[in-house]
DNA sequence: CCTATATTTGCAACTAAGTTGCGTTAGCAA
DNA sequence: TTGCTAACGCAACTTAGTTGCAAATATAGG
């Protein structure tokens, strides 16, 4: 069903993701527009952002839920599928241009591949 | 510091990974060996076989965590690396043999990477 | 601008995976 | 058999994410 309405909330969202490329943890925008908005409104909130192709959402090393800005997707089709990049040393989640190819799997047919890769990013290797 | 005791719960729990070569979630573990040892039991003992390399972990479609027997892995040094394929329909885990290449990242060091590959498995086909 | 209506929100209560602290039990080596 | 210590059970806790419902608000139509 997606965004109807351009809420006060939804801007706030969003402008949380113009002001950096990063992906950007549930946890974190909780944390960040705790005074803003209530946490329930934020899950529906980005729920409704990625049924309209607006973001897309992921998985942390944790299991815990992260959202990015999409590129080329339009709503209930998601065809920017990519790896995600965390560095184990900031926490910093970035998606990644990077193709990963996944190899024919016999007697299996493959419809979504994750791809997390974990290290050290530019700004924490020395 | 691994297992060092062959107690009733350790076994137990191994005698699970030896029914099936399929992973097995701490969820699916917790319900089965209910009347045999309490969660807390089951958390802790499948920390200390993975430390020994016995058994490796994951994280399945809801980050819930999945564990597997280990084919070469040594205490402190789990080299087998590899994806995992979980069947959408029938909810089956399964650890492949494929190699997923993961690229080179520019201006970013993987140390680790996990792959988890979803759609159909051959049961659940038809 | 005003109103009707459906969407969105806040709140509080809930669910469920995983963790912690502590007193008790039980492997195992001497 | 005994003693030491790892392992266990239990209950209470933590926390990410969900649900139901009443109140608020965006938006279209008049
Ligand atoms: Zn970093
Ligand atoms: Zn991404
Ligand atoms: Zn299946
Ligand atoms: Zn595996």
């Amino acid at each position: 069903m997606g965004v109807v309405r351009k809420t006060k909330s939804v801007k706030l969202l969003l402008e949380e993701f113009e002001k950096s490329s990063s992906a950007i943890s549930v946890i974190t925008l909780i944390e960040r527009l705790d005074s803003e908005m209530n946490k329930t409104t934020i899950y529906r909130a980005l729920d409704k952002l990625e049924d309209d192709g607006v973001l897309h959402s992921f998985l942390g090393k944790n299991g815990h839920k992260w959202y990015a800005k999409c590129n080329n997707c339009s709503a209930h089709h998601h065809h920017d599928v990519h790896p995600h990049f965390q560095c184990v040393d900031c926490g910093k989640v970035d998606c990644l241009s990077e193709t990963v190819v996944i190899p024919e799997i016999p007697n299996r047919k493959v419809h979504f591949s994750q791809v997390l890769l974990q290290g050290t990013c530019e700004q924490c290797f020395n």
